[in-house]
DNA sequence: GGTTCTACTGAGACTGAGTATCATTCGCCT
DNA sequence: AGGCGAATGATACTCAGTCTCAGTAGAACC
């Protein structure tokens, strides 16, 4: 888990300055753990404005703080970022979220544009599944979730 | 371009009344070609409910007509699918879109199971770039769009 | 410590995309 | 032609996020 400390710092090197919305913005994102959706940041600061929330939501991933998940579902959720250029792995089941990077897409995009005639400058990538300890339920029948989420 | 009458049997083929509103629908969505908005689809189509077209989209879709493309700024279009299981690739500059199937990514998904741990079921892949006519634009600074979309 | 400047904030109205509700309409089967 | 249930349109609502604007408070300077 990235600290607080950091998560500060990361705002102070942008010019920005370090309030004490902020601070407790920043305290909840590391309460809150892994991954988080907007509402559950907005009720863990009571007394911060919404607006201020997502101001600050789009601040930190500006900064490369936090990047955000687009789920299964469409929705999206904020996570604290491992940096660099990243692609996630949500699971269907208890909502985890990995992240994988160095991932071999670039071949796979260097075929694409070279089919399709297009200079790729950019790609949104998501994947969904269920992560191990999910899968080894044996109680929940895993395969009844095949099917492709979109795209 | 697929017709209107294909398009109009997908639903007969679910069980599903043909009425003028769907009828007004599908003639729209030829008419609007490629890919459009669920706004545009409203416009073109004035005295259909907000609700209903939102209704006919969702059933389209349900049905393999339609399919849904996220937009680099996250909103979202729709296009009348080839079928089965594809991507889209976006141009930044003139909108247009084009599938593209039978990609790698089993391999990179294989890879990614192995390394994450996860079972795979589903992943969300979008691409933008520049098409073939617009890369070649002399005045545009194609390069100037660079950077990764998110994800 | 006081001033000042301006970034930041909170409240609340607004937006855009989509959904829920419900009374009315209209395909379609017989 | 009648009846039934699917489909519709109007409208209110939700959800996630943005805009506006007056008030607040960092922080830099004296």
């Amino acid at each position: 888990m990235v600290s607080t400390r950091s998560m500060e710092r990361s705002i102070e090197r942008t010019g920005r300055r370090m309030t004490r919305t902020r601070r407790a913005l920043i305290d909840a994102i590391a309460e809150l753990g892994d991954h988080f959706t907007a509402e559950q940041l907005t009720d863990a600061v009571s007394g911060v404005g919404r607006a201020t929330v997502f101001r600050n939501l789009r601040l930190l991933q500006d900064t490369g703080v936090l990047c955000q998940v687009v789920l299964r579902d469409g929705t999206t959720e904020y996570r604290v970022t491992p940096g660099g250029h990243h692609h996630h792995i949500v699971c269907s089941n208890c909502g985890n979220i990995s992240d994988f990077e160095n991932c071999d897409i670039s071949d796979l995009l260097a075929e694409i544009s070279r089919r399709t005639g297009y200079e790729i400058d950019a790609h949104r990538l998501e994947v969904y599944g269920l992560c191990a300890q999910c899968a080894a339920l044996p109680s929940m029948p895993a395969k009844s979730l095949a099917g492709s989420a979109s795209a």
